[in-house]
DNA sequence: CATCTCCGGTAGAGCGCTCCAACTGTAGAC
DNA sequence: GTCTACAGTTGGAGCGCTCTACCGGAGATG
């Protein structure tokens, strides 16, 4: 019953007898030929509109042999990174008459691939690959059956294209950001081997070893989580030269690093600044307002996107794309407490080692305890 | 050249003949049927690894007449609301041999009906929207061609099938957890009219009028943003008989509102409870920590594509399903102020009231400036 | 030994469309 | 008046698969 609805769905041929006309001329009418004359045009729309008539895009793309359509492998929904990167790819493909069909490979490798079998199944185009968490050879495979960009993690080596922000770059401005606002003991809460992590982490090394500030450097392992931040933070300030401004590997870890810090009963920005890393909404909470690395997120969507449709028509080939991240300044950074503050703040600090094992807590529930 | 590599793509026909069988045999492989001898299927696999055959999902789609997929309508892909529900009813269709291709709406009416058309024309055997805006008769008209359910919008007076939160149960569980705390003023910053806003407002109203509070019940307009919540509080606040909780219709909105009270100087929970509504992570935040209302968003996807393959297999009819939303307790609730406190309260009041039309400011910005 | 069953396999007719070569008719060129 | 040009239209051969017969032969049955 309910699955035989649209069994009987009207195609090309009932059309082209209820217009009284070739099957031809109807292909040629739904495609919107130039080849034909009104008449036959108003009288095979007619027909179509009567009838309801609907192409089967699977017996089109099957004998056409191509589809317009880019297969979108997205490696997790709930990051709202992929869905600007795909607003910007969608723009792309809109503009270029190309469909989209997305699928989540849900951080899970075995997902990811399978979802990649079924563009390859159903013939896609181009593939675009955002965040893909699979291996370079895999990929590499994937692509020489069928153009393929990356977004979002260069692959060096192989025949795909790729479209990244220059990581390092932004770590530069972070680090000179605070720096002009003559911050020195600036440390950085790296994303372990998170994509992205160790360009962030060098452009930080490399921009502290530029500003001579190599001696006070001091990078602790994260991975790119809330809770990586605060375990950042908290030990970054259990020690006894503790830093006046923290650069985090993304806005995730900024809020879990702020939250400790608040914690200490440090102030923010007056006491210590903070800089995040991606820009997400949650950095333009008000509540949080952090300073941070923007990415061209939807920027970097349509160039891979149009990168890629240029290659699948051979007017261009699959390169490497660098963008350029920005610092979009909140509330999470100001000058350098004067030198005469410090006495302060060591003292502040020495409340915080108090309890310096005790999990992330906020002051709230401190307050209510 | 590119575009070329996949122009020759191994056919059934070319690895039948590799294994010296009929392409019909080849099928059944392919289709791991039981009826083929073992020696057969050995032959035939091993030719078509070896040719690096994959099968065409069209040809096969169209020969068989089904697809095995549903379509998905995500209105927005920022939204991680539509993460969860899109994983449960991945899961689910996983679970019965069914693939999915999603689309984004991207907020936007045309946009939405593209997709959908889309989805016809890829002749998907069910579709499920999730968040669409479209008219109640458009989507009406659609599912008299197919299958469909709607999650997060209940369409009364349609053949969809639909699976929502009980939005008006979920209120009584924030209201009532309030007044077991002593709250009595209690208000609610609502959603306009955005989906489940409604229902909300006027679970709020029913739950206040059955503790006897329909005096002090008091409902001001929002939209589920950030700043409708900052607004909302303002507003609340500027007055003489300000609440002791509020209860917005969304988390957003919840952190807007939580930023404007603290910057009054009230202390949050044991000045002014918040309640949320939906957990999503930012009420996980342990920087925010927000009480709020938990929709379980996964099993509401698992639901709806469950149900929607049952009916596409004509072992169910499509239904309307309300989900129970539960309490999430965490630190913006405690028991209400002793009436003592109240001088306290309104002396801060005053405070506030000194740049009541001021744009929302966090304490950062006010300390620096 | 004729017949009946199965099991494993096959031929061939589609599925609904596009594409190509070819055809018709009208108009302009000479 | 014949030739070329071209716009408009058409038949038919696929695209790569599934599905419905149907077929041949081994073993069971009487």
């Amino acid at each position: 019953m309910s699955n035989g609805r649209r069994s009987n769905a009207p195609t090309l041929e009932d059309v082209a007898q209820a217009a009284g006309v070739s099957r031809a001329l109807v292909s040629l009418v739904m495609r919107d030929s130039p080849r034909v004359s009104v008449e036959s045009r108003r009288r095979v729309s007619d027909a179509a509109t009567k009838l309801g008539y609907r192409p089967n895009l699977m017996a089109r793309n099957l004998a056409s042999r191509r589809t317009l359509t880019i297969g979108v492998l997205l490696n997790d929904l709930h990051n709202p990174w992929f869905a600007e990167v795909t607003d910007g790819i969608h723009d792309a493909a809109e503009r270029h008459g190309y469909q989209l069909i997305l699928a989540s490979g849900r951080r899970n490798a075995r997902l990811e691939s399978r979802a990649l079998d079924t563009f390859l199944a159903s013939r896609v185009d181009g593939i675009i690959v955002a965040g893909c968490r699979l291996p370079a050879t895999r990929l590499d495979a994937l692509a020489r059956e069928v153009s393929v960009v990356s977004v979002g993690r260069a692959l060096p080596k192989t025949v795909l294209g790729s479209v990244t922000t220059d990581d390092a770059f932004g770590a530069r401005l972070a680090v000179e950001h605070l720096h002009e606002l003559g911050h020195r003991r600036i440390a950085h809460i790296d994303g372990g081997k998170g994509a992205g992590a160790a360009p962030r982490r060098s452009g930080y090394l490399h921009t502290m070893r530029l500003l001579g500030l190599t001696d006070v450097a001091q990078v602790v392992a994260g991975d790119f989580t809330e809770e990586a931040g605060a375990r950042g933070a908290e030990r970054l300030f259990r020690g006894a030269d503790i830093p006046t401004a923290i650069f985090t590997a993304n806005d995730l870890s900024a809020v879990g690093a702020i939250d400790v810090i608040e914690r200490c009963g440090l102030v923010i920005p007056d006491e210590v600044s903070v800089v995040g890393f991606d820009n997400t909404s949650l950095a333009a909470l008000n509540h949080i307002g952090l300073t941070t690395i923007h990415q061209p997120r939807r920027e970097m969507g349509v160039v891979a996107a149009t990168m890629l449709i240029d290659a699948i028509n051979d007017r261009g080939a699959l390169t490497d794309v660098l963008m350029a991240p920005s610092l979009v300044v909140r509330r999470t950074t100001a000058r350098a407490p004067a030198a005469g503050s410090s006495a302060s703040r060591s003292q502040r600090n020495s409340v915080m080692s108090a309890a310096p094992t005790a999990p992330a807590r906020s002051p709230r529930e401190a307050k209510t305890s």
